[in-house]
DNA sequence: TAACATTGTGGGTAATAGTGGGTAATTATC
DNA sequence: GATAATTACCCACTATTACCCACAATGTTA
């Protein structure tokens, strides 16, 4: 067990059952630290799939700064309201699956078939399909933000 | 059940029943810190919206700060009259509901169906067509907002 | 290669959650 | 102080969820 905790790479195929249970790889598992009591944040993404965050990951970058934004905005509410209205803590049950609540399942059109993929920090889960679509980076672009990273 | 104490998250739709009874979900149910004493403030929201605040959170973040801005300008008086004037104190009931006053109920143009949103350290409660007339953030004051918070 | 452990998947059942309604207790009204 | 209105408390029903057990497929170990 020497991954670096709570990072997340690779990519698997799973799928999501009748009661809309899915399974958690056992990579990913293993990797999610003791403090997130067997925990993640799912969410909606800027693209069309769900995001997972451990759980005090998602405390400690997210939702402490949230707190921070005062209510009296007009913006702020707004920006603070997008952000949790679709945020869910769910835990591992026995078998190591979570439960996809049925707006999340809807907006990342998941139906059986999923594509989870490990992007450091967090997870993403789509429907094939649409993963398949994203097109992928141009080579300029990729070449762009490379530059910041030695990789 | 080890979520963060007091911290709402998610959307939920349940219905305001014949008697003014609304069912608080089990999962902010069970977030409540038993110092709350099951029991929440409840009062208008600055948007279209009653506010439920835990007990403990109004009392030490909001009354206190309130304190100490009422004495110094008009506009501040009015804003902490406006937030006061109209909270109540409500404990949960054995089935885990709340009582919503008839004053709340149509500032906020309660009917049957409500929309529940958990803001972190406080949750909302919306009449579903006037929280989907919100308009949304632009792209720019999203970008903007989250410079502010690693996503 | 045989025995065993782990992983992904499925399903049954008990517990819980959301909702509705009756009745006693409390409060308000005249 | 008597009566009406409201609220609090209890019980009940149904759908969903959580928990447990099972099993096939794969990987690991002796």
């Amino acid at each position: 067990m020497t991954i670096t905790e709570n990072t997340f790479t690779g990519e698997f195929s799973y799928t999501l059952d009748a009661k809309g249970r899915l399974n958690i790889p056992s990579k990913f598992r293993s990797a999610l630290s003791p403090d997130n009591d067997k925990s993640f944040v799912i969410t909606k993404g800027m693209d069309p799939c769900v995001l997972a965050y451990p759980l005090v990951e998602w405390q400690q970058r997210v939702e402490s700064g949230l707190r921070e934004l005062s209510a009296t905005s007009q913006l702020n509410r707004l920006f603070v309201r997008s952000l949790t209205r679709f945020a869910t803590t769910v835990k591992l049950d026995g078998q190591g699956r979570i439960q996809i609540t049925q707006f999340l399942k809807e907006y990342a059109s998941l139906d059986r078939d999923v594509r989870i993929i490990g992007v450091v920090n967090k997870i993403e889960i789509w429907n094939p399909d649409d993963l398949q679509r994203m097109q992928d980076l141009s080579q300029d672009d990729f070449d762009d933000l490379s530059d910041k990273i030695i990789l």
